[in-house]
Formats: C-alpha cells, structure tokens, sequence
DNA sequence: CGGAAAATCTAGATCGATCTAGTAGACTGG
DNA sequence: CCAGTCTACTAGATCGATCTAGATTTTCCG
C-alpha cells in the first residue's frame, strides 16, 4: 500500500555509476556493452527491484515485439490455445497481450484495443471478421483455425481433411464399412468435412454406404440428427443401420450419445460414434468419447511463426497442421465382426 | 499492408489549427475547452481517423485507469467473468487488460506484466496466491470468488451460505426431508458448504436425516460418493434412501447423474440432484441440472467497485454477492408425495 | 467603464524508456 | 609513433501523450 514510486532506469544508472543508455543495452541484451559492466549494472538492478516498463519500453522502441491475441470468450478451447500462445510467443522474443471477444464484445473492438497498444502483429483465434476487413487492417494479421484465402492474412489451421481421413481410417481398422455421417448444418467448416466424409467413402469404394444427416453445432442439433437416424434405418430394413457414425463436433456427438442410450442402444457394442475437438466435455470420464483433435501446441507456434515471417516481410502463409486421433471408449469393432 | 503512419496527436493540433494541449484536453473530455472548438477538433479527429495512443497515454497519465485481470485458462467460468470484466470495467472508465495464468503459466508472472504494463489496480479471478502474497504488491488487489481476511486485499464472492440454502430452500419447498449432501472432499470451499448444509439441517429439526458422503470436484469422485450413497441406503431398509442429494459443484453432480442413471434410478422421479456452480456443463439440454449460479454481472460490477474504493483510498471491503437458483429437471417432489 | 474573475487556449516540461550520433580509450599494424 | 579500427561508453533527441503554469480573451458586475 505504501506505493513506494518504483525505480527507472535513471536510478539504477546513477546507482551503478553510469549513464542510462549503457543500462539500457544491458537490459535489452544489446551488444555494447563489457562482461564487467553488464554483470555490474544487472546487480544493482537486481539489488534494486528495477523492472522494465512496458509502457515506456512500447512507446519508444520502433519494433514493438508485442503480438496481439484475440480470442473468443465462450469457447473453451480459445483459452487453451491463448496459453500456448503466450509460451510461444515469448519463446521467440514476443510479448503477448490478449483482448476478449465475446457476445457483449465485439471483435472489432478487441483488435481497436490491441492496436492502440501498439501491437506488431495480431493473431485472431477463429475470427469471424470476414477477409476483407482483415485486409484493412494496417498490420500483418494471422487467423487461426479459420482458413483464409489470398494475400488479406496468413492462416494456420487444422487440417480439418486430414482429421476426418484419421476417423475413418481408424473406423475402417475396426471393420466398419456402414459408415454414416452427421454434419454440422450451416455452421462454419461444416461443408468441408463433410466433403472430406463423402470424398473418403467414394474412395473406399463405399459410396452406396455412405449417408449424411443435417446436425449442427449443439447437443440438440445432433439429438435431432440421432432420431433421424435411427427413423431412417429402421424403416427398410435394421441391418441397413450403420454401424458407425462421424459427428461434426463433440457437443453434437454428445446429443447423438444420449438418444442412443435412450433409444436402447449400446455404445459402442451397437454402434461407434466419434467426435471432433477433443474437448474437455469429450475427455469427461463417464464419456470418452473418441475424438479428432487439434495439435495445440503446434498451431501455436506455427502462428507466431507465421506472424514473424510476415513482419520479416514476407507474403502471407496459410498453414495446415495435421490433428491427432484421441481413441476413447465410444468405437469399437461392429458387432457381427468377431 | 502500405503502414502509412498513423496520426497523432500533433497533426491533429495542425490540422484544427489548435495546440496540442487543447486537443488533448478535447479527447479526454476535460474541462476548458469551448462548444465551438470542441466540435470542431472532434471533426478533424474524426476526419484524419485519430485514434489516441494507450501506450502514451498510459506514461505519462499519473492515473493509468488500467485495471488488470488475471484469471485462469482452465477454469471456463473464469472466461465468462472476464467479459462482464470488461463492461463494467469500461463503464467505470477504466481501461481492462488481460493477463492469463494455467498450469503452464505462473500466476506470479501473470500478475508482473500486468504491473509492468501499468496498471493501477488488479482483480485476481480465484487467485491460488496466499494473502500474504496478496499483502506484498504495491498496488490494490480484489480476489474475486476467494474470499480473503483481512487488509491485505478486497474481495468479491459469491455468498454460499447463502447458496446452500437457495437449494435447501427448494428442496424442503418440494417436500424433501431426507437430504444428503455429497461434499467436495478437500477442494476449495468445500468444508463451507458442508457447514452450510449441517447448519440448514440443525435449525430445519432434521439433524437425524443429514448424512455427508465424501465426494471431490470432479466426476470421477461423484460417482464414488453415488455409489457409496446407494450402498450405505440399501443395508438397513430402502426406504431410508434420501430423496435428494444437494452436490459440491456441477461436474461432481455428473457423475453422481451418471451412477444413478445406470442403477436404475430414474432422476428426478426416485431422487432430486442439485448442482453447484450452473455451468455450461449443467445448461447442456440433456442434462439440464439445477444447480445454483453466481450472479456474474453483479461479481464484476462489485469487483470494479471495490477496486476504485481502494483506488480511494478506503480500505479493504470483503463483498458478498447473493447467487441465484436454477431450476432444472433435476429436482421434482419426492416419489411418494403426489 | 474599469478591473476582478472566469473561461479559453498555448508553450514547454515531463513520463521512462530507445536510439542516434559522437567521444574516449585500447588495440593493431606498418 | 601515428593513422585506422574496434570496443565501451555517454549526451541528448525522441516517441505521443498528459500536465503545469502562464498568456490571452471573454464575461461579469458594481
């Protein structure tokens, strides 16, 4: 409480008997400066309790070094993904600042924030701005999770095709070959992966077995899909069923779950469901639901190199980062097949 | 990509044909600047795209009206008080910055960049820092959702006292005698909410019906404590099962749905579950628990509150929030009761 | 109308760092 | 021994805002 004005570089040079310039470079790790002198001045500023401010350090230095995140409050995985951000960014020399989106926040408003902070670069985390706003931005912009054409912004997202293949190879392991589909509706990726579904069954020879019903985003879209399912199959013939279905995300697969067990079904005895995230909720343990999920760690290095290249100069990149399978207690080999 | 240098301050001045002071003063809406002027270096601002630079203005302002909040990446909740952080934060006219903390990233260090950055106060979401720790910080802190004695920092939280008996309340309201309560084990809070619990049984005359089951924060240990409770009832004489069980937190009270669901006990016909905390987790459609909630707005309209009381100059106050019940499909009058 | 008070506006210092330009001294080589 | 190069260091300008102190104009009122 007793706000004792926290030492400036000034105190610490007159303390260690030299001028403020030679502290500096020895804080920055400049060159510059002797091995004596370095190690002198980084004693009193220890002995001190100097530190840096940012503010000052932002308002002068040319190069900022300070990435920008922007990230959505109501997903879960966002917050994740900002962690990792923050560890790879600071690995490569960059101070991370993080600005909410959300329902009450707009994200136009959380990049506002970061650039009159003065950030170099931005990182959105599934922005929902469109490319051409991006583009407007005056500074290199990387998305995340969202895939972005052209020149407006590097992107570095999952590949969503490659996440969809690792399903169906590991359902085709089991002995699967009924395989049905539950999309994600209109919301957004949904078309991709259910391209990539029927591009596999084409593929695997299985284009008579393949079949997509409309889900969504929510437990209640795939509990609605679910009912559709099991309507569909039981009408020409029960064995007609299939025998494993793909689900847009976790939280659909969630509701195809609880109609499945209500309907009398036994996962995965009867039928194998997976998902897609990898969510906490997947990773529940009365769920376990066998997921796709992102490489986090890796998507976050990827950005900030993404970012660094840009402000290097170059043009923008677009990045895929191969996801992984998480095998829960939800698939399982079909029944007749033992 | 074309950085054409963004105006400031100085351009701005010329531009109106004014000083900059006076601009100045016009963008903080200070007093002595008149009608006339005022508008027309707002137009000029406003035609040149003038945006004020926070790192500037955060050196050199004696008051930075930055609040800084560090909160958890792992804790969803957290990320949803963030955004009422916000709004309340810039309803007060204070600027809110982020910093987050999680199993890879040291509180410690959350709470350093924010003090670097310049803040003048902070908000510690659930802080894992010991008050003592709390004591040490040159500036006012709130610990929000984790009461804290004493002077060393306001806090914020949500009243569980108070929360216990919201869900006693609608138990008893029901018709509801036999209550259990599976507790939290040693997680944070949880030896309160037991207190709570006995309590409400001592003055309801029902001390012979209380019984406590030890359970924990996670699903795993609600369904060791589920499967406990329905051990323990079943030896002396079924009917002496309890009719409902108040739970520590929502993920406990999963797994407690979770065991019931499989014995063959049918929620809520045969017992009434009440959750803690009324997550997403609880909201999800197929679950759809009651369970009591913290009233989030009202937590970070008080958090804000308390910090610019301190920033006053008053000394530390320790806020209690009343929470709210929600309603589920969890809990019904007792079986034989129509 | 005169002079005090109030309102409006401006010059210049300042926050705490970085960065440029330049100085002092040590070292090299012919 | 002197020019040339390197290393170690420093003075002072600078970033873009705020703030203080003072200048100028307007208003008010007896």
């Amino acid at each position: 409480m007793t706000a004792s004005p926290r030492p400036t570089m000034a105190d610490v040079a007159a303390a260690a008997g030299v001028s403020k310039a030679l502290v500096s470079i020895v804080i920055r790790g400049a060159v510059g400066a002797s091995l004596a002198t370095r190690e002198r001045v980084l004693t009193t500023a220890r002995e001190l309790g100097y530190r840096p401010d940012t503010r000052a350090r932002l308002l002068r230095s040319t190069r900022s070094r300070l990435l920008g995140v922007v990230f959505n409050v109501t997903e879960p995985y966002h917050a994740e993904l900002v962690e990792l951000l923050y560890e790879a960014g600071e690995a490569a020399g960059y101070g991370v600042t993080l600005s909410a989106a959300g329902p009450r926040r707009s994200e136009q408003l959380a990049v506002e924030s970061l650039l009159d902070l003065g950030a170099e670069a931005l990182v959105l985390i599934a922005p929902s701005t469109p490319a051409e706003g991006l583009a407007q931005l005056p500074l290199p912009v990387i998305s995340m999770l969202r895939p972005v054409r052209g020149d407006a912004a590097g992107s570095v997202s999952s590949d969503e095709d490659a996440g969809i293949r690792l399903a169906m190879d590991h359902l085709r392991g089991l002995g699967h070959s009924r395989i049905a589909h539950i999309d994600g509706g209109t919301a957004v990726g949904s078309a991709a992966r259910r391209r990539s579904y029927l591009g596999y069954m084409a593929d695997a020879g299985l284009t008579g077995n393949a079949s997509v019903f409309t889900g969504g985003p929510s437990e209640a879209d795939g509990s609605r899909a679910a009912r559709e399912l099991l309507d569909a199959a039981g009408r020409p013939a029960a064995a007609a069923r299939p025998s494993a279905v793909v689900v847009f995300n976790d939280r659909c697969a969630l509701g195809v779950l609880d109609v499945f067990g209500k309907a009398g079904l036994c996962v995965p005895r009867d039928i194998s469901v997976v998902g897609y995230d990898n969510s906490r909720l997947a990773r529940l343990e009365h769920i376990n639901l066998t997921s796709i999920g992102q490489n986090g760690p890796e998507l976050a290095a990827a950005a900030v190199r993404a970012a660094a290249a840009r402000l290097g100069g170059g043009t923008a990149e677009h990045l895929l980062v191969p996801p992984f399978l998480e095998i829960g207690g939800t698939t399982a080999a079909p029944a007749g097949s033992s």
